[in-house]
DNA sequence: TGAAATGTTGGGGCG
DNA sequence: ACGCCCCAACATTTC
């Protein structure tokens, strides 16, 4: 054996950086670690003090508590460990390097504008120490770099952007989880999950969370089999129905990657073929990951996606400065049953249901005429989904200023969509209990149910129940007429 | 992934 | 029987 071996490591130990990939299924930088055959170092560094990071909001910082607390158990379960720091991403990642005498890093990457300018630095700084690294996807069904227009910019509609990701993609053939996660013998220092108070403590407020929720790469698995099982095949008409569990509702667990899209693909096509008439669902259902990574691609290529609209002419756009509005809004109390129901739901149980989602973020940027970078920062601070890419780009849709957006003129009715989505009430009486004993009929538009009505419903309005803070009427017209004038003075 | 206003058509009541 | 009107139902256009 050639001297220059025996003055090598014995092993040479990698590092696993675990970020927004808590997984061990279909995680092709995980399989690439374990396939060097070393020791894996398996680390999470929670990093909110980074430049130009949009730090997690309650609910999110909720649920990423359980989504560690669960891939830590997993790593334990094959042979590992995870090990919590807490500080810069760039400098613990090189601390760890230098205390394990790692020789390579491994990592997927994200699409956030500062953790693209986090793997540079983490590339140019690990490199210099003689710590090579590597950077895998996972997170999209298809890479920004991989799906552009025939004259090689970024898509900025939807349509054609879906129907090259359909043409380019192979099928897909999820990375089974490594049997076995080998930690090195000596273990380096690990925060205690505990410590980082990712929970709230007092007040407890995560009640409805944990009713709603199953954080973790099992509760993702279990949404996706459920989702398959009994939703799949009605999905195009039930999807749409905010009282029914017709959704996915994988939203936070693909946020966090506890489960990847590719494997949530895989799942669909075999279910599709295997019954044909979950087809044309599982197909929809697909359609919507696309959406999510089209949303990634904008957020790749318009960095300034999450703060600036994307059609730089709305920078102008006559927004209202009203916070006793946008107040009445974000607790539910607009005096619209629907908006306040989407607004309770969302912060019972840190999500709401898609309808809903575009029927809140309509009224408030339409009705209200809000900024929607307003609408956009609640979201951020109370949904459990709340993703940088996802929740910018389609806080823009809505608005009317993002790629491939609805124009500002598509107002959408509260009363009318809640009386063709959710035609008994059962979602409204779900989350508006004071209004349960209206009728149907009347449920949808209690300012207009007659007073013998209201008073034998135990309703007084403005005391039990708001009245409405602005009449349809008159937000769509005065959103109509600034639009107008908008544009007018816009051309010139 | 919309709604409202406006236009068109056809059936039925009714003088 | 006929023409007129009303209006629901559907289609088109406009915001």
């Amino acid at each position: 054996m050639p001297l220059v071996d025996l003055e090598r490591p014995i092993s040479s130990p990698v590092i696993m950086l675990f970020r927004r990939d808590l997984r061990l299924d279909d995680n092709p930088a995980l399989s690439a670690a374990v396939a060097t055959g070393q020791p894996v170092t398996c680390l999470f560094v929670l990093d909110d003090i980074a430049p130009g990071v949009w730090a997690p909001g309650g609910a999110a910082r909720w649920w990423l508590h359980h989504s560690l607390a669960e891939l830590a158990q997993a790593l334990r379960d094959c042979g590992g460990a995870l090990v919590l720091r807490r500080g810069n991403t760039t400098d613990v990642v090189a601390d760890v390097a230098r205390a394990t005498s790692a020789t390579a890093l491994y990592l997927a990457r994200r699409y956030e504008p500062w953790a693209a300018a986090q793997e540079a630095a983490l590339h140019q700084d690990l490199t210099a120490d003689g710590v090579s690294v590597h950077r895998y996807g996972g997170t999209l069904v298809a890479e920004p770099e991989a799906i552009h227009t025939a004259q090689g910019t970024p898509f900025k509609v939807f349509t054609p952007f879906y129907r090259t990701v359909v043409k380019s993609l192979p099928a897909p053939q999820p990375v089974a989880a490594p049997p076995r996660v080998p930690a090195p013998e000596s273990r380096i220092e690990s925060d205690a999950l505990e410590d980082w108070n990712l929970r709230p403590v007092a007040p407890d407020w995560a009640g409805g969370l944990r009713e709603s929720w199953t954080p973790g790469a099992s509760g993702a698995a279990a949404c996706l089999d459920t989702f398959v099982d009994d939703a799949m095949v009605t999905y195009e008409t039930t999807r749409d129905r905010p009282a029914i569990t017709g959704t996915s509702a994988l939203s936070a667990h693909l946020h966090f990657g506890e489960i990847s899209p590719r494997r949530c693909l895989a799942r669909l096509t075999f279910a599709a073929d295997s019954r044909p008439e979950g087809a044309s669902g599982a197909t929809a259902v697909a359609r919507q990951l696309v959406w999510r990574d089209f949303a990634h691609h904008l957020l790749h290529h318009w960095p300034s996606l999450p703060e600036s609209p994307f059609r730089p002419e709305y920078a102008s756009f006559p927004w209202r400065d009203d916070p006793a509005r946008l107040r009445a809004w974000q607790r539910g109390r607009t005096g619209f049953p629907l908006v306040d129901a989407g607004m309770r739901q969302l912060w019972h149980t840190g999500w709401m249901h898609n309808r809903v989602r575009m029927v809140v973020a309509s009224f408030l940027v339409k009705h209200l005429m809000i900024p929607w970078q307003a609408g956009e920062a609640w979201f951020w601070d109370t949904l459990v989904d709340a993703d940088l890419a996802n929740n910018a780009a389609n806080w823009q849709w809505v608005a009317g200023c993002g790629a491939d957006a609805a124009p500002y003129f598509r107002v959408f009715n509260p009363i009318l969509q809640s009386e063709k989505f959710d035609p008994q009430g059962a979602y409204l009486r779900r989350w508006l209990p004071e209004l349960r004993a209206l009728s149907d009929k009347h449920i949808h538009r209690p300012w207009a149910v007659p007073p013998l009505d209201l008073a034998a419903a135990g309703i007084t309005l403005g005391k039990t129940y708001p009245e409405p803070i602005i009449t349809h009427e008159a937000g769509r017209a005065r959103a109509l007429a600034a639009f107008q004038d908008w544009r007018k003075a816009n051309a010139r």
